[in-house]
DNA sequence: CTGAAAGCGCTTACAG
DNA sequence: CTGAAAGCGCTTACAG
């Protein structure tokens, strides 16, 4: 059988109300040598408190839940790396849900995570406005990372993606490259418009005109990127491509070995996020990197304020990204 | 205010007891009409039910935890997304603990876990065995997957390692490679010894000396196989290396360019696991393929016949691996 | 078919 | 410093 509250108490001879207290180290609740005798038969008993019955009580369950799209995506599960990490130090737990970009799939989730009370949720969402009804009576702090949808978000921590895209473009103009395709994802995604935006303006403020035909929408995957690579490659005018993000890029990379065109001698190539595998490339790719560790731990900052109902300075924390020059990219 | 079963008992005339067998679908336990009476009411004011409270009483959370070494090699997250995609289906959450291949970690999470209720671990664990002192009196279902600890463990799903491995090293050996060294990684996780073992046995069944000198200890990372594949490559007789898994084999990629080797001509390559993005490398990487989302299936199905009391017909499960040939390996 | 009551294992005013 | 009692929100024998 489980040992209880109650064994505690009754081998210690004291009431489960001074156990509690003294398990819950509520200072100046007893005296030392009570507290001794408590702390030992907790140890001989090997006693566990039941956290079930405690969150019942106290609303808290220490438990956070983060949704992203797709853990697959080696993107996120830095992300989830960072967020664990944080979560740990305070004795949180971690439920991971895998929404797949889907908001059936997020409200069903919504729900479950509500009727497990877990005390905050991380987001990454395309569709989960902060007025959803779901959410809305539910009381559950969130905090957006990543992705949002469509909407002023309250709380969120985001990317810098209109620089970093502007950025990225801006170096291919700046070594020579004037056709410049661009393979986007799917277009409901607030950080492909993001993305797609800085592009777009890198290419106005240097005077070279936005070509329709050379953006072309696709997914966030390797598969996507080829296939849209395929076709955008047909025009030989291009030199260079932005995907928007690094599996796309890998997508850019088995296109263009299929065609026979050398990166990047042939075309320059860059892509998006930095994912650790991306610098074992052939030649290793030119990309924007996101600093995911950042993003977690920021995360699970401001969601623990509000928590803790403690005032959160900065609501919306947008973080830098970096150009990481790689082989991929040459002058023309 | 949150609403309660009392809420809904007192808003639809009847008694607690009568609305819990309602929501709980217990047949035969209310008629047609107070039932949808009560079913109105649930709706009207969106009650949902306190799992906590629930799980008090019946023990169950529909809570299962998952743990890993490290959710950030790409091995790891397509056996979690197939994971929580069964356990979806159940109506079952999913905790996620990275254990950096750390005992203390582990049994860290272990004691967490236990006071959370959850209703079985999924583990991948070097460390833990089955007599393990915390869960030995937890009771909780466990079942291993894909590494464990040097012990008999009851339930688990594996992977041929020592197929695999031998069938890669076979491979090499068919196609004229007669110094093929060997990457391993570290040498208590027992997913190294059996696929050393395989490679092994392969060189003895084709009359070739084991060379203690070109099989190198390293660690399950680019950065790992890069650092061994550099002392290795000084060895000039070597023809092929087998890279007991992919980001290994990644590392000898960025090695051999640096050293201006060229694969496969100079040097043939396999790994191990077959994580997505190998298929982009230059060449594609020739390596064994795991089938991960059985991985995560069969453990799911597996320990939810524990948790229901059921027979398990099969304890131990080993799935196979497939040999996928790709560009990496030539013969000589 | 339905309900009153006990109980799951804790915490927390309240009182001393 | 310590304890008796109520209560968190459910489910489940038991009884009718």
């Amino acid at each position: 059988m489980k040992v209880t509250i109650k064994d505690v108490a009754k081998a210690s001879g004291v009431s489960t109300t001074t156990v509690s207290r003294i398990i819950n180290n509520i200072e100046g609740s007893a005296n030392e040598e009570t507290k001794k005798r408590v702390l030992k038969t907790v140890k001989e008993l090997n006693y566990k408190p039941n956290e079930l019955a405690r969150s019942l009580v106290t609303k808290k369950t220490k438990t956070m839940a983060l949704m992203l799209p797709d853990i697959t995506n080696p993107f996120f599960p830095s992300i989830a790396k960072s967020v664990e990490k944080s979560l740990n130090k305070l004795g949180y737990s971690l439920i991971l849900c895998n929404s797949y970009d889907n908001k059936e799939n997020e409200d069903n989730y919504i729900r479950i995570l509500q009727e497990k009370y877990v005390d905050g949720i991380i987001l990454s969402s395309s569709h989960i406005k902060e007025d959803n009804k779901l959410l809305r009576d539910s009381n559950i702090p969130i905090v957006f990372i990543d992705r949002k949808a469509d909407y002023d978000v309250e709380y969120g921590v985001f990317v810098k993606n209109f620089e970093g895209a502007y950025s990225a473009t801006k170096y291919l103009i700046g070594i020579g490259h004037k056709n410049i395709g661009c393979i986007i994802g799917p277009k409901e995604i607030n950080t492909t418009k993001e993305r797609l935006d800085g592009y777009i303006k890198a290419l106005d403020n240097f005077h070279i005109r936005v070509n329709q035909e050379i953006i072309k929408c696709s997914e966030y995957s390797i598969e996507g990127g080829y296939i849209a690579s395929k076709e955008l490659l047909k025009n030989k005018d291009i030199t260079a491509i932005f995907a928007q993000d690094d599996l796309i890029a890998c997508g850019v990379y088995k296109a263009a070995k299929e065609m026979g065109l050398k990166i990047p001698n042939d075309l320059s190539v860059v892509g998006f996020d930095d994912i650790s595998i991306v610098e074992v490339l052939d030649p290793p790719l030119t990309t924007i990197k996101q600093h995911t560790e950042d993003i977690g731990s920021i995360a699970v900052e401001m969601i623990m304020n509000l928590i803790d109902n403690k005032e959160v300075k900065e609501k919306i924390v947008t973080i830098d990204t970096d150009l990481i020059k790689r082989g991929s990219t040459k002058g023309i």
